[in-house]
DNA sequence: CTGAAAGCGCTTACAG
DNA sequence: CTGAAAGCGCTTACAG
């Protein structure tokens, strides 16, 4: 049941306005062809009945949903870690509303493939274009849309070798040179750099950066020392631990994470060393925690809402364009907070 | 351009399977009056085809878009500083998705009203349904979907005295109540209660059950002063101050938000107080921030997972009953952390 | 149990 | 500049 207010249609503002139904949908569309006496004629009535044209209907007639489905991420419990989720979200909405798009949300089930729901948007043409906001490795996803030539984008970086077209990230090597070469300027002479698992792209830039910052400032490939680990607080903490037992005379940390440099932070704080003083550290997404905790952490910005709208562009240039389009970098921001200040 | 690979329809199945694109129909729609054999029939031709039908042409036939329209909050900012949000997007997703429901994510942009997105969801038949995260008090939108007899649901609570049906939200009268009922038992007898804004329901709420829980405690109204701020550690701060160097002695204190908390922990901190010996601090939200900041805060869990899944749960009622929904409540859980230990 | 036909509300060559 | 007609890919009374 429901409502069944007659919602009305283009055959009624036809009628109204005394033309045919196709000369109100070129008014509707904008067609130059009709003259403007009659555009006039048909937009009055169309107000006047406050008709809106069915969407549904429009996109069936023009084979396009004008929609972008969105795949979130499939450990959602990932996203509440850090702001990275809801800000490049806005940025998504943002540029989707602002080229008159919409956004179907869907999420992988967890134990699901991002795969299955993939195909079901693709082939049930509920969708024009794909975001992927997952950062599944192995992905099959990616794959089928490409053998598909279906418009898609990916926030993040594929693996290495492999085709990073479509694909939208941060300048993670540049990131971490930039970060770490700051470290050196303030002094420091031997620096730990505590990253996420080896199979992440993102943690091999930041060690190819981390390195080449050390090599052009001068220093000793032995001056930086890697450690490999989670994006959690302990990992923070079991490091800077080792850190302080070995007696090894780091006076720089930086954490692939803000939550990691947290940990840093807080088990130097307890094993009596001083934060900038003693050793300065650093970490990335300049996320609240960052901001907020005790001793204000140096964080690097990503800028997620622009990681965002950079995705949606890939998508509707590669809807338009019909083809795959080049990666691109979205800069990133060093803030410097008490962390590293002497 | 793009790939004109011909999309496969119900008339490809039908004619492979020798059958009317009727039958076809039916057999996908599960209908009981298909024989076995034609059932059988056209399922095999249908996966050997990889035939999935297209939502948009069913949608239109159907003259429903099993979609469900997603109004986001207008403040994002505000998103990002709890995880309320994407704990919340959480449930709605799992809930939509397991009665086959699609989400369609709209954003208000800053300055203009939800009036207009909802106007142009419901209008265009995007949508079968609304669901407002907006907290927006002067809400026009509620009032339209009303008027239209549109399916809705809001997270959150009307103003006094409004209708509030349709509505989904955490019974606050009653955390406040415990919440406040625990500190007592543990021996607290002069208790503080910073709120939002007045013009909040929220705040109202948690005044009645703090209140509430003072009298039936059998302490006198005197002994709970209420301080009105904004859900910023500013304001946590100042009202500490406030109190230390008014010299009351208070020996706990309410937060309406974990930010709020952690500003008064701070404050006292500084001020040489010890949380909890001297005085308890508590807080709403169960944030991040609540969790790991030095001195852990005691925290209400409002459980946003569910606000979001039972918020979907009333539009689909609301769109198969025909009629407004009563409103839900959903249970809250309270962590208890160092900050009111003793 | 199944099919032919009309319809959902638009768009768009085609013809004038 | 405008209209009649066909079509987008489904669904569903109606008839048998």
């Amino acid at each position: 049941m429901v409502k069944k207010r007659h919602r009305i249609t283009i055959k009624d503002v036809a009628k109204e306005a005394g033309v045919s139904p196709s000369t109100v949908s070129r008014v509707i569309s904008n067609n130059p062809r009709i003259s403007r006496k009659t555009t006039e004629k048909v937009l009055t009535h169309m107000t006047r009945l406050g008709y809106q044209p069915n969407a549904i209907a429009r996109n069936l007639a023009k084979n396009s949903s004008r929609t972008i489905g969105l795949i979130m991420p499939d450990r959602p419990g990932e996203a509440l870690l850090n702001p990275f989720f809801p800000e490049a979200l806005r940025g998504i909405i943002k540029a989707a509303t602002q080229a008159s798009y919409d956004i179907l949300l869907s999420s992988t089930p967890p134990g699901t493939d991002d795969y299955n729901t993939v195909r079901e948007l693709v082939s049930t043409a509920k969708v024009d274009g794909v975001l992927l906001m997952t950062s599944k490795v192995e992905n099959k996803s990616i794959q089928y849309l490409r053998e598909m030539e279906f418009p898609f984008s990916v926030i993040g970086s594929p693996y290495e070798e492999s085709d990073d077209s479509n694909h939208v990230d941060n300048d993670n090597e540049m990131a971490s040179y930039e970060l770490t070469t700051y470290l050196v300027k303030k002094g420091c002479k031997r620096l730990a750099l505590i990253t996420g698992g080896r199979f992440l792209t993102v943690t091999e830039e930041r060690i190819k950066g981390f390195k080449r910052a050390l090599k052009e400032s001068g220093l000793r490939e032995e001056e930086g020392v890697i450690f490999v680990g989670e994006f959690s607080e302990e990992t923070g903490k079991k490091y800077a631990r080792e850190i302080i037992q070995a007696g090894r005379e780091f006076d720089a940390v930086v954490a692939t994470d803000d939550v990691v440099a947290y940990g840093v932070v807080s088990a130097f704080v307890e094993g009596g060393l001083k934060v900038p003083e003693d050793i300065m550290v650093a970490g990335f997404n300049n996320s609240l925690l960052s901001r907020q905790c005790t001793i204000p952490i140096t964080s690097v910005e990503i800028h997620a809402d622009q990681l965002g709208a950079h995705a949606v562009d890939v998508i509707l240039e590669n809807i338009h364009k019909g083809e795959p389009q080049k990666k691109r970098k979205v800069p990133h921001t060093i803030y410097k907070r008490k962390s590293t200040f002497d």
